[in-house]
DNA sequence: GAATGTGAAGGTTTTCACAGCA
DNA sequence: TGCTGTGAAAACCTTCACATTC
């Protein structure tokens, strides 16, 4: 891979995995990038644009083939596969988690949990039993995780993650809202709710109209 | 105010706010923009730039005032008051963002829910009685909700969002995985958990790291 | 004719670097 | 001296427009 793939693209990527599957279940078979655009608030331009730096999908004259381009997408985000996701923190936000099936229909398959409080290690949520947040770097390094969704406090994140990383695991989610360390090879985003209301609450106080919503 | 600020702009001010939060916590009375970009993984040139698209906040040879700073940051993002926050679909997710403190920490009061589900309606959460959805446009315009989340089914998402915007409500945070239509001057923001693990699996698979973490 | 793929243009955001001020 | 505030430069991202292909 030649030249660097932005932010911006990447996510673009998933709404276009996301337009081609519903398309692929309405049973239409060619999509052209103006009305995938369309369907995903963007311009046919950047829809090119950004395929282009993966390879010529298309067909001129005609347009991509859906279940062809779907595929494609699939593999360069790398869900044609299935994910094993160890989530951190079986609070509030923790156990939503642990139930959100959209998780799983993309792939990511939580299979193991990890708390400190007492009362909840041994319990079992949804088929998996809590594991103590003691054993963090040998049960993850032991399961071979790869991704790890981390929903604990912000007072304790930094310890957690630092524990996360020791294991080896190369990619986090992290939902607590404080700026994480994390050596440079390890992929951390961050999931900061509050941080979308705030964004919300200076539009309508400055009557600011975002131009674009990724 | 003459220039479009940009998005990533009003993001890093939630970041500000947050650095300066914890600075005050810290009874830390000045920073400068070099400690406040450090704390949030930014350039100091980033921060200054920034600020200086609302004005003037520092002084020459010291830095800012971390109280002051604060406080003005707070009245840019509209968070110096407390907003007023319809949650629509007590599922999964809505459930747990009724008892989310983070959002009350920062002034955003859930006061209101709605469900389909006549099992839920009446019921009471964290001492709010579940309203039915039926009911969604009026009760919305009594209470004068500007905020609106909507934790619902994607199958259904754009029929809620319509009597939403019929209500008058001007800003919308969206979880479910669709790209919704809302007329230009309603602010939608779209909290796509699924695209986040996407891109981590991304990265893991094409050994990718963000050059930054907003 | 229709729609892709892509250099080049245009626009936006970030970084630089330094004048200006405490 | 130390650090802000800010034009200018650099980097980055999006859009244009058209040659190319079916």
């Amino acid at each position: 891979m030649k030249k660097r793939i932005s932010e911006s693209t990447i996510h673009r990527l998933s709404l276009y995995y996301r337009a081609l599957s519903l398309l692929e279940k309405e049973n239409v078979v060619t999509v052209s990038s103006k009305e995938l655009a369309k369907r995903e608030k963007l311009t046919p331009a950047q829809v090119r644009k950004d395929l282009s730096f993966f390879g010529s999908f298309g067909t001129r004259g005609l347009g991509y083939q859906v279940a062809e381009l779907r595929s494609r997408m699939s593999h360069i985000l790398g869900i044609n596969r299935d994910w094993r996701v160890a989530l951190i923190g079986i609070g509030n936000i923790g156990s939503a988690l642990v139930s959100y099936k959209e998780f799983a229909r993309q792939g990511f398959h939580i299979v193991k949990l990890f708390d400190n409080d007492q009362r909840k290690i041994g319990s079992n949520h949804k088929g998996i039993v809590v594991s103590d947040i003691k054993d963090l770097e040998k049960e993850l390094k032991e399961d071979n995780i790869e991704i790890v969704i981390v929903a604990v406090p912000a007072t304790v994140a930094q310890y957690i993650v630092d524990d996360v990383v020791a294991a080896g695991v190369k990619a986090i989610l992290n939902f607590a809202p404080i700026n994480l360390r994390v050596p440079p090879e390890v992929c951390l985003r961050n999931e900061n709710m509050s941080m979308e209301l705030e964004y919300l609450s200076f539009a309508v106080v400055n009557n600011h109209t975002p131009k674009k919503v990724i």
